[in-house]
DNA sequence: ATTTAATCTTGACAGTGATAAGATTGGGTG
DNA sequence: CACCCAATCTTATCACTGTCAAGATTAAAT
């Protein structure tokens, strides 16, 4: 039956993408260790060689979702030609990751533990608004760090409320949202 | 053993008390039907003489803190005598209140079918906020609905933010949301 | 006082995370 | 090449969980 004898050869890493594809369909209530590796194809114990208990399963999962969010926010920095929109593109590209995977912004942003200043995906969004403000910005500097917060704020509870029904209207979404961030200056 | 016999009187709402005490302190993960009903003095069981399963059981656990929630507003909105800086109030209200207790707003905001135009809340923020920006703002009035998402998002969104390691200066927490919340203009 | 319905207990079941003991095997050593 | 070792996987097994069925107890309605 198992098309693979006795070692799996790349157990860990298929544990994670059938974990993600699990948070993604179900939300992460639903994930059983033991589910998982049978769907891998591999006795319930087998996991726990790669993965000290369910606690760390899920951070390494944790981990992977936040480099694909990381490797988004970076690409659009990266593919943005005009950098007056930078800071608006990366927003809207904050926001529709979440949308599109709902699950995934409560999985991520409810592992509690998180360090604001080892998190990547804060860091990068930290300076391109900070770059970004403190060229369009007549106030005085030190009121950028707040400017920043509030900017930040924003997009990180968009990300979250456009999940919600009844918040936007989904049909144009990259339009919305668009439009919600330009309505505020900072 | 039990003050109570047998018919214990009061369970459904202990019950629910109990629930909300486990949820603050270790998090809905950490929280079985089985201990609660223990902790109660009651078998393991007779929890589901009163809620179908675990989940109907989080729900009214759920309706119970929004409920909390909501009567915080409404008692910001109340006491607040200079209605100038109610909206400024009532985003502070809204943000401390998950900020004394961060695992509400996972614990409220992870359970999902929340329909926006049901939400109590919500609708106290929003009608709030309408009223306050039809005053204050100079741009057309189709508009407003726009800005109301914003400053929305940006409660929302710092409510949470505000909860992780390093985002902000607990010490002067109010003051600090203030400066956040009066950094944007609408 | 008797019935009735609500409430609670006991005992069971399948599913869960986790561990210990042992089987299997790939990769490096001689 | 043969050997051994450490990594990997399996097979029990444990305590705990949600939930249900059957029956015991009692408050309330008749």
């Amino acid at each position: 039956m198992k098309d693979r004898s006795y070692h799996h050869g790349n157990l860990k890493h298929e544990l994670i993408e059938k974990g993600l594809e699990y948070i993604d369909r179900y939300g992460v209530e639903s994930l059983s260790m033991r589910k998982l590796a049978e769907a891998v194809g591999v006795s319930s114990a087998a996991p726990y060689a790669h993965f000290q208990n369910k606690e760390a399963f899920l951070t390494a999962v944790w981990e992977y979702i936040t480099d694909q969010f990381y490797d988004r926010l970076k690409e659009t920095e990266q593919s943005c030609i005009d950098k007056e929109c930078l800071l608006i593109e990366l927003g809207k590209c904050y926001v529709i990751f979440f949308y599109e995977n709902p699950l995934y912004y409560h999985f991520l942003f409810t592992r509690v533990d998180i360090d604001v200043s080892e998190y990547k995906p804060f860091r990068l969004f930290e300076d391109i608004a900070s770059d970004y403000l403190a060229e369009h910005i007549i106030i005085g500097r030190d009121s950028i760090h707040l400017k920043i917060l509030a900017l930040w704020s924003m997009v990180h509870g968009l990300a979250q409320l456009v999940t919600v029904k009844g918040v936007i209207d989904k049909d144009s979404l990259g339009n919305e949202i668009e439009k919600i961030l330009s309505s505020v200056s900072f």
